[in-house]
DNA sequence: TTTCTTTAGTTTGTAATACAAACTAGTTTG
DNA sequence: CAAACTAGTTTGTATTACAAACTAAAGAAA
């Protein structure tokens, strides 16, 4: 029984956070300050999270404005969304082998 | 929604992957080679990884001969268990929450 | 206008930590 | 005896997560 492995660009509590928070948007969108908030994330931290995401291009930035202020919408790509599934994929089987009893 | 927090402890890969090796075993014990071996870690690695995983009293360490060898076992404690059950509960409504189409 | 405050983020510095190379202690083999 | 092997531990390094400090622009106040 060889233990699966697991994304280590998702396995980030943080990364796993966010995309969590965008593949729950049937959308799949959130902007900047919506991430912010649910995830109670410092600006800081989530920017640069979001700077790895966007390098795996498992989400798109678009950076915009709504009336005069900055807007940063993130997007899981189809290519994120993928990897975020093989990785519960992956969760899943590994729970279940764990759990033998029924 | 408030997307709930994953024990830092348990969710390191390598840790994650120790624990999901002994909570699979019915003793829930495992020797240090059995370890090494089944999760593909070196020596180093793997003897890091637990000294972390005792210090939080998730694992215990057994040290012993086998023959003239040393043999050091490694077990769950109860403690462990529990926040490794735990972990996977938080995954399982994680998971859940995420896929609401059929 | 000029100055202060707020908003919406980014960059940079640091502290934590995962990991492997090098080491230790003892055993078996030649 | 010395060389090679076994079963680990300690150490150093390279990543990297994270927050403090910063930037840039807008609005409010004076």
């Amino acid at each position: 029984m060889k233990l699966p492995d697991l994304d280590k660009i998702i396995h980030e509590r943080a990364r796993l956070r966010i995309l969590a928070c965008l593949a729950s948007q049937t959308s799949h969108r959130c902007s900047f300050l919506e991430l912010k908030d649910k995830l109670d994330m410092t600006s800081g931290n989530l920017s640069s999270q979001l700077s790895v995401l966007e390098s795996s291009e498992y989400i798109a930035i678009a950076k915009g404005f709504r009336g005069k202020k900055p807007y940063t919408e993130v997007s899981l790509t189809s290519k994120g969304s993928e990897a975020f599934d093989d990785y519960l994929d992956t969760l899943d089987t590994m729970i279940a082998a764990l759990k033998p009893r029924t």
